[in-house]
DNA sequence: ATAGAACCTCAACTAAAGTTGAGGTCAATA
DNA sequence: TATTGACCTCAACTTTAGTTGAGGTTCTAT
């Protein structure tokens, strides 16, 4: 099968639909990254959006910071940082992803303590803002002393 | 300091904004849970909103679920999936913090996988379509076989 | 009794990350 | 050449989880 182009040569650039298929994520998204500045185009003489090659590695990176939970805005400041909206290198690789790990790292530390505190308060089913580990990080009225506790000690009733 | 009620025994009921004020949610947020039905209230004469203590409770365990990032609409399910509404006792509790906890272990291992295929790929950065364990979950074409590992064999540029 | 804090409802707005649709153009094929 | 699929823009809509504001009422303290 010939390539699209009329030539024999691999074509350099990609349609949407190419770079759609190619990289799962739907035409409609394409559109809306470039208007978030996190992909660019070059145009086709019929205003049709042409891709290089390489901005599917672009994508791929994107799709994998969000899967470290990035917002793409913070995605499309690290990658506009970069010098000159250049082709990704594997040394900008190395240093987006580092980042993107610390990220990532971070949110699993904070999600093994859930569980470990969910784990060792399913038994006891306190929650009590006293003494609760779960509880107590969003307790803001242990600091005032408002009073609450007396009426929990006092009362019939536990929250 | 004399309770509001004017008696000396702990009021049974809270308003709204010693709710917020307990629990670390804002008012508006109180209205909007009772939107969706995460929790219920009660009206005093004037048609304002009183609770029971045990709302407290209840909200702490909405929260807790949403730290492990279940959305508010299967919260909402799952507490209303309990008889009739009554206050959660610790039984409750070990059931739905039981199932929680299954979800945020599969978000933990899904995470945990990520940064390990992270830590692996920093140094390579090839993101090749066949071999990146990054990207060979969405890679959706390998099974059709387009063609696309022809060009990337013949072409000057990788994706 | 009255000021001011706290409360009420309802509608509109926010943010993120897209999707959907209308109305029109471009390009490859029969 | 004509059709059909792919493409274009722009606006509006979707979901989640709320927040903000307008206009009006209730509660509590002085």
């Amino acid at each position: 099968m010939q390539e699209k182009n009329g030539t024999d040569l691999p074509r350099r650039e990609l349609t949407v639909g190419e770079v759609a298929a190619r990289s799962g994520v739907a035409v409609s998204t394409l559109h809306f990254y470039e208007t978030k500045g996190l992909i660019k185009s070059m145009r086709s003489s019929g205003n049709q959006r042409r891709y290089p090659r390489s901005v599917l590695r672009r994508i791929a990176v994107i799709k994998i910071a969000q899967r470290t939970g990035i917002p793409l805005a913070d995605i499309q400041k690290e990658l506009s940082a970069l010098p000159d909206d250049r082709q990704l290198l594997a040394s900008d690789w190395a240093h987006l992803s580092e980042n993107w790990k610390a990220d990532l790292n971070e949110r699993i530390t904070k999600l093994t303590a859930l569980r470990d505190q969910l784990t060792s308060c399913i038994g006891c089913g306190c929650l009590s803002m006293r003494d609760c580990p779960l509880r107590n990080p969003y307790d803001t009225l242990s600091e005032k002393g408002t009073g609450a506790y007396l009426i929990e000690h006092a009362g019939e009733e536990q929250d």
